[in-house]
DNA sequence: CGATACATGTAACCGGTTACATGATTTT
DNA sequence: AAAATCATGTAACCGGTTACATGTATCG
């Protein structure tokens, strides 16, 4: 079993997911870092950082590299605040990333990634774009699972109880996902 | 809605994520950074660093922090290798890191740590205390789920099909973590 | 002898957390 | 007048990622 040079490839993935997050928000409509804040506060949007000193530096990288414009509004608010919209390359970016395929490594290491682009994808590409990517998800899934089943088979004899549960508990969770995803396209094709 | 001095503790509980798991374990036998980095690799446990350049300086905290100990190994290994024990006070403060009651904060925000405490408990506190975290988690768990079903009720309104069934699929997921953990409690009762 | 596995580290960079600072406006 | 809300930021600290460095032993 070889550790080296293993270990990497794990931070970013093009978008850091919280850039991911503000980059989807903005897209819905032209923020503030401080209404990023309130989103991020009042819906518990995944889990991020929320705190100032995130979010203030973030969106100004966003605008250093080109995928963001701020631009100063001071009619009727309290103190000037700084909006932000997509510029032409962001929209671009954006939509590129979004319209990623699902693979299994998504899968496995960045569910709540794929639960974000969803989120996001339907304004952006359209709904054709989104029950495709659904059903991607659900293949991989269910592509999936069979080979965690059988890990979790072949390991029935080694390792604690406890342990053995743990994983249960991780594959129960791919299963309710899988079946959400084929109840989500039915919705979103029906309705 | 008040947004000041939110978004704060969220960094550390006492535990980062990873010291957790790193001293859980250790707790089960002495490991060096190589070892520790094998079954962060080979058992995908949760998600972890797993790079050197984050496990070897967290050992070297949990040591300095006087809760491991460090002694060089030279017999029957290749290379010298560095191998840690857990000392009395991390033998303690890691008991009572996972003999900590389960609230409700622990459900939404960290259900991982909590997956985690699980699996290092059993040996640990014995087996009647991992029974009374689990009827605790599946407790928390069922009071959780009918506050949640009725945001979902009330803001059927508001928002994106998409965005309503991206909260629905968080909901599955603890509808499948309750199941789960009151299958659990039967399995470790029973056999 | 070269590749692979064993084993431990360091240094630059980047970014999040924490905590504090600031200041205007509305509400009590 | 005081408190709360709106709104934006900065600076120190800490730690993870990336990438590189190093060296031994075994296997083919």
């Amino acid at each position: 079993m070889n550790c080296d040079d293993q270990g990497r490839a794990r931070g970013h993935a093009v978008l850091v997911l919280a850039l991911l997050a503000v980059l989807g928000l903005v897209s819905q409509q032209p923020r503030s870092g401080y209404d990023v804040r309130k989103v991020f506060i009042e819906t518990a949007l995944a889990h991020f950082s929320a705190s100032p000193g995130a979010i203030y530096p973030a969106l100004r990288r966003l605008e250093r590299a080109g995928l963001l414009s701020g631009e100063v509004e001071r009619q009727g608010t309290l103190r000037p605040r700084r909006v932000y919209r997509l510029t032409a390359q962001g929209d671009r970016g954006l939509k590129r990333h979004l319209g990623r395929p699902v693979a299994r490594d998504d899968i496995v290491w960045h569910m709540d990634e794929l639960m974000l682009r969803f989120v996001f994808m339907d304004p952006l590409l359209g709904r054709a774009a989104t029950l495709e990517f659904l059903e991607e998800m659900a293949q991989e899934l269910e592509a999936y699972l069979p080979e965690l089943e059988a890990q979790l088979a072949q390991q029935e004899q080694v390792g604690t109880a406890c342990s053995r549960l743990a994983v249960q508990q991780g594959l129960e969770g791919y299963r309710a996902t899988a079946r959400w995803a084929r109840r989500a396209i039915k919705a979103l094709s029906s309705g």
